[in-house]
RNA sequence: GCUCCGGUGGUGUAGCCUGGACAAACAUAACGGCCUUUCGAGCCGUUGAUCGCGGGUUCAAAUCCCGCCCGGAGCACCA
């Protein structure tokens, strides 16, 4: 903490894709250790691969609505692409000192020497003859995979891959925001570290799969006589069912088996957002998680117990019947109505009315086709907010009585409560399920006073976040 | 193979550094009850773990030491 007058810390993805569960674990724990000490937090994209994880445009928007979803908004953003040249200056002072040095050898065969403990040919050198080289590299002499700047370290050490390892290479693809102007770009272990310094972070959070990168870049800092930043390794996250892996969904996407970055089946912060989980479920469950070490998984049920705390209290109840049977109730002759609340603890809402008019001592309802198939001549069982029936027979057509008492005595009588809705009534809707299934329902036609986004409780059925209206359509959260 | 992490109720985690109040905590699931109305939400409660295996140190071990087994991550001219 006193080494450094401010908290600072940064979160560096690179816009190859949108950010997903195991994302939000360092984004709210820097986020929120920077609010915790009145800090700052930074967003930098980590764009310096134009070649092998190329950006995609539209992601440097998408990552920053992410955060903004989250609530956690950076205070200042940066570009690694528009700051090349001053990796370069760097680069150049490393190897002006003897502390990097440009090596031609074949990726191969420098592997096996360092696989050995051995130098290169290149490495011993004269600073002068890499200065050389290093002009070469940005002058066009080499082409892509013939020169790498490497930064010298400790050749003995006993992880291989921290032994002299690259720092700059040619890269000649166009790059989506600078196109062909740079043909020498740094790798994530040399942009990082100058980049932290120079945007005097404080506190690096961020995944386990970095560790070894820590090693590496500490020896710039050593070179240049700076400070390292405090270091916090959090565990890589994974969902348990739910695709996080960027190249995976991007195949995906392209073999046509997800319908887009927000596929209900993805781990994307995108799709959790469209199947109506909230930012503060997110956050909840970052923070119970914590900032540990180790690795975990998180099981939908966790997500969803987290986000129906949030979401219960704010959700209208309505209700949907899903692939819609026909009822019909006969011995009954004057027009009843039913009168349930929108919500059960918050009655200022107000209710929701439905009116049943039988003709001729009969009239027809819809019931769910799970509802209906239960079913068995004498069964009897409780209307929502209307009436006792018992059923009198299931074919040709399904139809039952009403019996006398109201829903306590349903209650004694141990009657399952269902949920319907006269017929005509209902609004064709669809329901997106977790795994891109759509159920076809009726839903009572006062949930179209929603509006698109809000979360709704289909009653006995799940929580759902309305996508749109028009053509009504939800997507199921959880129970 | 090498480097580094983990293994705690059905599931996901806390506790381990700094042994003792841990006859192990939280959440979730399951089950039961309640509710002017959800057999799927809510509320209340119950069940459920000899803390991977074996040995050692100690008055005392989930916690410390040794060995073994199992799982994960990293070992790129990716980030």
């Amino acid at each position: 903490m006193d080494r450094f007058d401010d908290v600072r810390t940064r979160f560096a993805p690179n816009p190859d894709g949108p950010l997903h569960l195991g994302n939000a674990r360092p984004v709210i724990l820097c986020h929120e250790y920077a609010k915790m000490y009145d800090g700052t937090f930074i967003l930098r994209y980590e764009d310096t691969s134009p070649d092998v994880k190329a950006p995609i445009p539209e992601m440097y928007e998408a990552i920053m609505e992410d955060l903004r979803w989250l609530g956690a908004e950076p205070d200042e953003v940066y570009y690694q692409s528009d700051r090349l040249e001053l990796y370069y200056r760097y680069a150049r002072m490393l190897l002006e000192m003897g502390a990097a040095y440009v090596c031609t050898c074949p990726p191969e065969r420098f592997k096996e020497l360092y696989m050995r403990g051995e130098p290169c040919p290149c490495r011993g050198l004269s600073p002068q003859v890499h200065i050389d080289r290093w002009e070469g590299m940005l002058g066009g002499l080499y082409r892509k995979g013939e020169a790498v700047v490497r930064i010298k370290t400790d050749l003995r050490h006993p992880n291989p891959a921290v032994r002299d390892w690259p720092a700059l290479r040619v890269a000649t693809a166009p790059h989506p925001r600078v196109g062909t102007r740079y043909r020498v770009w740094p790798l994530y272990n040399f942009s990082c570290a100058i980049d932290d310094h120079e945007m005097g972070i404080s506190h690096i959070i961020r995944g386990k799969e970095h560790e070894v990168n820590t090693v590496r870049q500490r020896y710039i800092y050593k070179y240049l006589g700076w400070d390292y930043p405090e270091v916090l390794s959090v565990g890589r996250l994974s969902l348990e069912a739910g695709v996080l892996s960027k190249s995976k969904i991007r195949a995906g996407i392209e073999a046509g088996t997800y319908i887009g970055w927000d596929d209900p089946r993805l781990g994307t912060l995108m799709a959790l957002r469209r199947r109506g989980i909230q930012p503060e479920a997110v956050r909840m469950l970052m923070l119970e998680i914590g900032p540990k070490g180790v690795e975990a998984r998180i099981s939908w049920d966790n997500i969803a117990a987290l986000n129906r705390r949030v979401v219960e209290p704010r959700a209208n109840r309505y209700f949907f019947i899903e692939n819609p049977k026909p009822l019909r109730i006969v011995g009954l002759n004057k027009p009843l109505e039913a009168k349930l609340p929108l919500h059960p603890d918050h009655p200022e809402r107000g209710v929701r009315r439905l009116r049943v008019e039988p003709e001729d001592g009969a009239v027809d309802l819809q019931i769910a086709e799970r509802d209906a198939e239960r079913l068995r001549p004498g069964e009897r069982v409780r209307l929502m907010g209307l009436m006792n029936i018992e059923v009198r027979e299931t074919e040709p057509n399904l139809e039952a009585e009403p019996i006398p008492g109201d829903h306590l005595e349903a209650r004694r009588m141990g009657l399952a409560f269902i949920h319907w809705l006269p017929k005509g009534l209902g609004v064709e809707a669809e329901v997106v399920m977790p795994d891109a299934s759509r159920i076809k329902g009726l839903v009572e036609p006062l949930c179209l006073e929603e509006e698109a986004g809000s979360i709704v409780q289909f009653e006995r059925f799940g929580f759902a976040r309305i996508d749109s209206l028009k053509p009504l359509v939800a997507y199921y959260a959880h129970r």
